[in-house]
DNA sequence: AAGGCGTGGTC
DNA sequence: TGACCAAGCCT
């Protein structure tokens, strides 16, 4: 009962501090925010869109891929209608696909369900495959004036720090948390500039590691700076090590075309294409073995530099290999492209970039095929 | 709750 | 070079 207690207070002292906020926070917002495609017009498409593809994803690194995908889909229809090569085409390099894939779905459920509107609702935007709290929040903030919190990795940073918190904002229950104390102080009349103010005050100004607190609207609230803790804040369990994995790429080359193979419909990198490829080193000299297995004729082989590929939680360490066939090889079970179908038409994740690049230089260069 | 799921920039 | 991190979601 006492512990309870003294939540309570607590709660009650960070909602005290977080009440002066909102002014300052959407003032400073409205003369610094910066220019951004989707505030132009944030047509709940758009925001929706932009905030799909914002997530764990830089605003520089989202943007060009933004004007593009609402230039050639711009509206819900259109995407629920789009061939899911054209998807992965248009998501290529973003990462974390299956976000693509489900907006397809939830696009589907907008022209099925909702006559092509996304609905003005929180439950109903959360409800789709793709949206959790924080997208939920933000689309129905911004797009429809809903006045419910959006907590992003900014937001649980800046809150950390006025709130001068050391919870881990890792747990659900710390975001929980917060999402709580700014449902009640979230302003009613501009709950999207609100819930960006915060985030664009993240983004731009308590920034992680040193913050530009002598910038910042709300400096003289933060009870990190009046501590001098703003450095430590926000405290985050760090994370798990990554495995390594050891990979073989093989660019193989018949008449001026190189393989492909699709990878499996789930898992990592699901439904992307790749060069053909198997866990585990290939020894060089079991090249010409697994050629045969693969019922192909080969000419020569070499091996490639070597490449390495770090995801959030695997390293790749791969091996390359070129090897090419003699012109009248059977093909084998892969797609042959040549390199404006490489280029235009197959999605091929970054994780394979140096052979990529490799790949386009040797069909090229006319003596080496 | 914790791990799967990408990529590129920064220090 | 490596570790951290970004407008998170799903299971």
């Amino acid at each position: 009962m006492l512990k309870n207690n003294a939540k309570e207070v607590n709660r009650d002292q960070d909602l005290e501090r977080l009440r002066k906020i909102p002014g300052p926070l959407v003032q400073w917002y409205r003369e610094n925010a910066r220019k951004l495609p989707w505030r132009d017009d944030p047509s709940p498409y758009r925001v929706w869109v932009s905030e799909i593809m914002l997530q764990q994803t830089r605003i520089e690194a989202g943007k060009p891929y933004f004007l593009r995908f609402v230039e050639r889909l711009p509206d819900f229809s259109s995407l629920a209608e789009a061939e899911e090569e054209t998807l992965m085409k248009l998501w290529e390099g973003l990462g974390y696909y299956s976000r693509v894939r489900n907006m397809k779905k939830a696009a589907q459920i907008i022209v099925e369900k909702y006559g092509g509107n996304m609905p003005a609702d929180y439950a109903a935007i959360l409800s789709l495959p793709g949206v959790g709290e924080y997208t939920a929040g933000a689309v129905a903030s911004i797009a429809f004036g809903v006045p419910v919190p959006a907590v992003d990795g900014n937001v649980l940073r800046v809150l950390s720090r006025i709130l001068a918190s050391d919870a881990n904002i890792l747990q659900d229950k710390v975001k929980k948390r917060f999402r709580e104390l700014l449902e009640q102080v979230i302003p009613a009349d501009c709950p999207g500039d609100f819930n960006q103010a915060l985030m664009e005050l993240g983004a731009l100004v308590c920034i992680p590691g040193k913050a530009r607190c002598e910038e910042c609207p709300a400096r003289k609230f933060c009870l990190a700076r009046e501590r001098g803790i703003t450095e430590l804040l926000p405290v985050k369990a760090k994370a798990k090590p990554r495995r390594i994995e050891e990979r073989t790429v093989v660019l193989l080359i018949r008449q001026g075309r190189v393989a492909l193979q699709k990878r499996p419909e789930t898992g990592l990198l699901a439904g992307l294409w790749e060069f053909p490829s198997a866990e585990g080193k290939l020894p060089g000299e079991e090249v010409q073995q697994w050629a045969e297995a693969q019922g192909l004729s080969l000419k020569m082989w070499e091996m490639l530099p070597p490449a390495k590929h770090v995801f959030s939680h695997i390293e790749w360490h791969m091996a390359g290999i070129l090897a090419v066939l003699k012109p009248d090889s059977p093909e084998g079970s892969f797609t042959w492209v040549g390199p404006e179908e490489l280029a235009g038409e197959y999605a091929l994740p970054s994780a394979f970039r140096a052979f990529t690049e490799l790949a386009f230089k040797i069909l090229q260069s006319p003596n080496e095929v």
